[in-house]
DNA sequence: TGGCAAGATTATAATGATTATAAAATAAAA
DNA sequence: TTTTATTTTATAATCATTATAATCTTGCCA
């Protein structure tokens, strides 16, 4: 629950903090930190584009929210941090997960030495929209 | 070599842009476009960071060059194009390659339906130096 | 319950990477 | 050479993100 979750991370319960957890719950819509702004601001007029970031910052941290990197000018978010990857059709430029079994990083690579916390996987193509519509 | 790559492209060919392609041919060092221009500035007092950011692109569109967005802050670029992983260690902020067989991008993931023209991995954690001197 | 202190929010400014602009320079073709 | 399209350059503009500092609130405790 969105109330639980931010009490288990010692942040105090207000009104910003628990509409942007709730809007996160379950959206596979990849927001940028604009996005979730511009989504809240209707009901929440007070709100701030650095409260937006100031806890999006926090639940990254947290490892409750993955940042995603996939495109330079701008990052995304998701909720959803078990391990899959991200496609971004070049078309209509939308994000989706890739919902797949997990990567196995250590057979993949030689990473012998290493030690791999987390990993990444972003595909660039022609998402199934764009090759049917065309 | 770095002549026949820039005239393939059909581009001229300036003392910058021989420059640029010279430092990355080989380069494992997975430069900033900033980190490009404080390499050469020296050799070529007259260059131009808006000129090292039109090169790289040039470059990345052709294809002779790959963008690494594995940290948000800045991009990196990388002249070895083909398929291999990327690492960040979080303690030295150190960004090598990860030497890898080819990932097997249809294999991992259910595609069906998408066209995967190009992928990034990017894998997070302490790398062996940190690992060994600590 | 009311008051307090730590933490949060806000508006705003600052930062910093990248991109746009437009004038001056130059490579390459004739 | 001359010419022209391209390139470089300095600089300004853009835009996402972070920092700041004043104001406000939550959560705790008397």
């Amino acid at each position: 629950m969105v109330v639980d979750k931010l009490k288990k991370l010692g942040l105090k319960l207000t009104p910003q903090r628990l509409a942007i957890v709730s809007l996160l719950q379950g959206n596979t819509r990849h927001p940028s930190a604009e996005e979730i702004y511009n989504e809240l601001k209707p009901q929440y007029p007070s709100l701030s584009l650095a409260t937006v970031y100031n806890t999006v910052e926090v639940l990254v941290r947290s490892g409750e929210l993955r940042e995603i990197m996939i495109a330079a000018d701008r990052r995304h978010f998701d909720p959803n941090v078990t391990p899959h990857g991200h496609f971004l059709c070049r078309s209509c430029k939308s994000l989706q997960d890739l919902d797949a079994r997990p990567l196995e990083i250590e057979t993949l690579f030689d990473l012998k030495g290493y030690l791999a916390e987390d990993y990444a996987l972003y595909i660039y193509g022609i998402c199934q929209k764009c090759l049917e519509g065309e």
